[in-house]
DNA sequence: AATGAATGAGGGTTCATTCAT
DNA sequence: GATGAATGAACCCTCATTCAT
């Protein structure tokens, strides 16, 4: 199949950015691992920018792909945010190289290509936050449940980048707990303002 | 008085690795920033790992300092925990810079550096877990402890990286969500493996 | 011809090494001379150091040749001994930058590569006390030898440093005073010990 | 006394550059081997240059006055020769740092300064013609004489680079052994042009 | 499709030297 | 007499990128 160099030359990318970031990661070493010359690896891509992007265009591809998957068969507002949770955390877990550049070095991405990353990652704040409004029962503003799942992800994300997620079991487990608890916490508690007198 | 010199040099080294990340960071910008040629910038200062062990240093004097403070007058293990929320989400509001370098550039050090500075790090860890474990009521293990300890952190600090800090009212009223969801959270549920049924 | 510009490259080493010093050498001076710019350098070139070994082994191959080559054709080890003085003379006269930093600056390497450059110099002291051990007629001790074959060694070493070369015919007649008076006085002279009394 | 700070100086210049070589050895370390801050050393000393001039001569000073006490008490030609021979042996075994900047450093001296250096190194060399003119059986030209004697200083200085010399009793042998060796073959050889038929 | 050759820009670091105090 | 502070110049080296082949 076409595109099989090419998806060599992705992975290649996605390892080496992981492993030591986007700016130190340089082009040799991408394209030594992918078993291309420099000048090689520059018939496939434009430039380092480009790698980024297709790095995180794919993962971000992958993230929502398997979380449309994961939420598919569940009706239920509660198991969807469960699913959410899972789908995430096993994410981390497979693909922690993915999910590291998904967090850390986005930003360095600059002009359209952002906006096109940005557009992706906006896409998933929508679907965690379509999930939180079913599950709401204190009648939350559209802005509260804005805040909430940025409470969630950041949570998530923030778990990701500790170095405690060991084995399968370790996840399923971290899952649930983490589950658990956002959702106790979600459904008791009611939104920020009236808490706070 | 005395070090004045000496903090615009950290100071500069921490704004300027903020915002460009370690690696990025050209000391010849930090030495620009902090008023001085880059000569000038290597009389004080012996490489650009010590300047992040300098930067690292100092923010987490800063931070376990105003922690110790804030829970200073809080005998209730909840007042405690709404304290460390308070502080943390206060410091990140207050020192991005610093709390960004924290928690992205710190395993960049290496050899005693690092070690030191990772002592530190311990020593925040420590906090919230004596605090969560004065807090719990089922028992919950050192290890399960821990685990919960690092979810809070992971949350808290997946939080400040993302960009919907705007005001002290917004730190203020997030603090109070965050600590309202997190408490409900840890004393409803119970510990994760009872929760998997 | 293959490896001509590779070719240049060391030469333009010798050349700045050679004049200046190893450690005054710059590579942008040796980049200059080999018609590159500094980047181009460092596409055949991996640092100074490795400039350093080439122009040492290249230099260390062709007098270990010269030497087996005019040594070939002499089974007399009087007439053996004068072909090593002459070809080493010889040597210093047409390549006095080659001679000069194997004199000077071989030291400054480390590592395996100064190993290297280690052994051929050694190769190079034992063809010498081979020849004396058959010109020997007072059954010298290997280690006798071995001191005897320094002393001539360091003598026209002390000597190619020395600045009165002049012309091709000045090394042949110098080379002619060097050998008999080394001969006269080896074959004549009885080892230190016995002659101190 | 007034100049202990000034001696001290000096030495410790001696030995940094002895060890380093000259444009190795940094201001910084040699300041700091004297025991002074670096701007304290330049209140001594104008710069580098004037600190290799100041070791070389005090140098050559001592190795003149040791050759002078030597062969004062010596009338006989042979006897002179023999005392220039342990003299200088006995200077590189003592001095080992003061010699290796003799020989491989003064050419870095410019202007004035060099040409002073230069004098002494003449006078010495002068004090080793003289010896081989009253030596000489075979009535050789002035310049035949000046090559000998730099024959013997080349051997010398190219044995004081060697690492042969061990302790005391060593350099004795070594000065009796290189003697006998130069004595006969001076006295034996008639000079080079006759040599070669 | 693929590569070796080549480069300009910029990186961190060190140095000899000056000067106000 | 002695020093801390400060600097301009130069160092070795690495990088993303281009181009002829």
């Amino acid at each position: 199949m076409i595109g099989t160099r090419y998806d060599r030359i992705v992975k290649a990318a996605e390892g080496v950015i992981a492993r030591r970031g986007f700016h130190q990661a340089s082009i040799r070493e991408i394209a030594r691992t992918a078993g291309l010359s420099l000048a090689g690896l520059y018939h496939y891509v434009h430039g380092k920018d480009e790698l980024l992007f297709l790095v995180l265009d794919r993962a971000l591809d992958r993230l929502l792909a398997a979380l449309d998957a994961a939420v598919a068969g569940s009706p239920a507002p509660e198991a969807r945010l469960r699913a959410l949770v899972r789908t995430h955390l096993a994410f981390a877990f497979a693909e922690p190289a993915a999910l590291k550049i998904i967090n850390r070095d986005w930003e360095l991405l600059g002009g359209a290509r952002r906006s096109e990353i940005a557009a992706k990652r906006a896409e998933y704040l929508r679907r965690g936050v379509a999930i939180l409004r079913d599950l709401d029962p204190h009648g939350r503003t559209p802005d509260e449940l804005y805040s909430a799942t940025n409470l969630l992800l950041g949570m998530l994300n923030g778990i990701a980048t500790r170095p405690f997620l060991r084995a399968d079991a370790d996840a399923r487990a971290l899952a649930a707990e983490v589950a658990a608890l956002f959702l106790s916490g979600f459904l008791a508690a009611a939104p920020a303002e009236e808490v706070t007198p």
